[in-house]
Parts: C-alpha cells; structure tokens; sequence
DNA sequence: AACTGGTTCAACCGCGTCTGA
DNA sequence: ATCAGACGCGGTTGAACCAGT
C-alpha cells in the first residue's frame, strides 16, 4: 500500500509539454505567481497538467535567466568540489552557479562529468580541494541538513593560509634529481588545480606563487604557503 | 537507406520534510 | 503532539537524437 498519488493520472496530461502549454503556465505565473500552490494553479490556469508537473516544468525551463548545456571549466570545478565535499546534494550545488538548475547539474554530472572525472586529472585536483580547501567552505557539510537555509558565498582564503600541496601526479619523471621542476610539465600536470583555484578566486595569488617557485627553482611539490 | 547501440535530458516517481490546522 | 496536504529533492525512466556500421 503506496501513498496516495498527488493527483488523478488519468485525468492529466503527461510527457512533453507543447509550446502553447508553455505558455499558458508562463503567462499564468508571471500574471499570479504560483499564488502559493502549485497543487491548485493547474486548475486556474487551466492546463490539464498535473501540479507537480507545472512546478517542474517552471523551475526547470520557464522561469527567467535559465541557462541549458555549455558548462564552463569553472562551472565543472565548483561542481566536483562541491561533490566531493557534499555528496550529490544537486539543489545545494545548483544554488552556487546562477541559472543552473539541480536537474541540469544532476544530468550533467550523471552523463559528462563523472565520466571526465574517471579519466583525467580532475579526481586528484578534487580531492585535493577536498582535503586541504574544505576550511574555506564556510559551511560544515555534516550539519548542513535539507532545508531551505541558502548556502553562504565562498570567501577568499585568508593572508596566511595553507594552499594545498601539489598532487601526487608531481613525482618524477616531472621533477628532476636535484628537486627542481619542469616548468612544462609541472603546470600541465597541475593544470586542474590551477584551474580549482582560479575558480575560488585566488587565481592571481597562485599564480605569484608558481612563479616564484619557478624563478627560485624551488621544489614545486612541497606545500605553498604565502 | 536501414539498423543498432550509446547518449542526452526532460519528465516522472516516490519519499522525506515542512507547515499550518 | 498529531495529522494531512503540499513542497522539494534525488533517483530513475524512456523518447528523441546521434554516430557508427
């Protein structure tokens, strides 16, 4: 014995929604709102859909400054971190990139992401970020419990924070015998992580950071600190 | 051109949580 | 404190599309 269905199947339409459906329930929406019930607006704005469905469809197609596909390399960091810290909580990580949606990053995650994240150098740079950025998520992921509680905005690291060290990957043949490193080599391999930090904003600090340890042929594999 | 297998993504389903009576 | 209805979420499905043969 299942719950009780949300609305009579039989009597509403299901699959595709046509374009003149679309914009009956955009007008309506935009006209009312969804006057607090998605459950009645159905009914008044005269679509035989059943509320859940215009919910979805709204939340996920209608509603103004929705963007589709084309995610960004940085889009795909903040998307990985966040996996890695929280899990496949798709609404909290859609409410950190503006007009993305949870099903969107859900779907993008399931068909792109995760393969691109079993073959390349991402894996590494994420649990990095994981381990050694997770300070600079000012929120505890273990505490955070499914509400409506917005996640706050990620903040700068501080003056002397610890920057993760560089991954595994950096182990010879990239660094030579007497510990100094192949430029080349060092920032493809660090790529990802370059790319991770640009994404939290401390592309310029890194950047110094890489440059000095190039200029002073310092091993690049030790932690940086500023 | 026709078939097949893989991929994408909009939509559905059912469960947990919230909220108001 | 309890309950029922509504909402929001993550997991899953399946039709449409694409690429390869």
């Amino acid at each position: 014995m299942g719950r009780a269905p949300c609305c009579d199947k039989s009597k509403v339409k299901r699959g595709p929604w046509s374009p003149q459906e679309d914009s009956t329930l955009r007008d309506y929406v935009e006209k009312h709102g969804t006057a607090g019930s998605w459950i009645s607006l159905p009914q008044k704005a005269g679509l035989k859909r059943c509320g859940k469905s215009c919910r979805l469809r709204w939340l996920n197609y209608l509603r103004p400054n929705i963007k589709h596909g084309g995610f960004t390399h940085q889009e795909d960091t903040i998307i990985l971190a966040l996996y890695h810290n929280i899990g496949s909580r798709w609404s909290v990580i859609a409410s950190q990139l503006p007009g993305r949606t949870d099903n969107d990053v859900k779907n993008y995650w399931n068909t792109k992401l995760k393969k691109k994240l079993a073959t390349n150098h991402l894996a590494a740079a994420a649990a990095t970020i994981n381990s050694n950025m997770l300070p600079y998520f000012p929120f505890d992921a273990n505490s955070y419990q499914h509400s409506q509680i917005p996640l706050p905005a990620l903040v700068e690291a501080p003056e002397n924070a610890l920057l993760p060290s560089a991954p595994a990957t950096l182990s010879p043949p990239f660094i030579n015998a007497d510990g100094s490193c192949e430029e080349d080599a060092f920032l493809l391999d660090f790529m990802p992580n370059y790319d991770l930090l640009d994404a939290f904003d401390f592309h310029d600090k890194f950047n110094h950071q890489i440059d000095y340890h190039l200029q002073q042929e310092q091993p690049i594999y030790q932690s940086f600190t500023y």
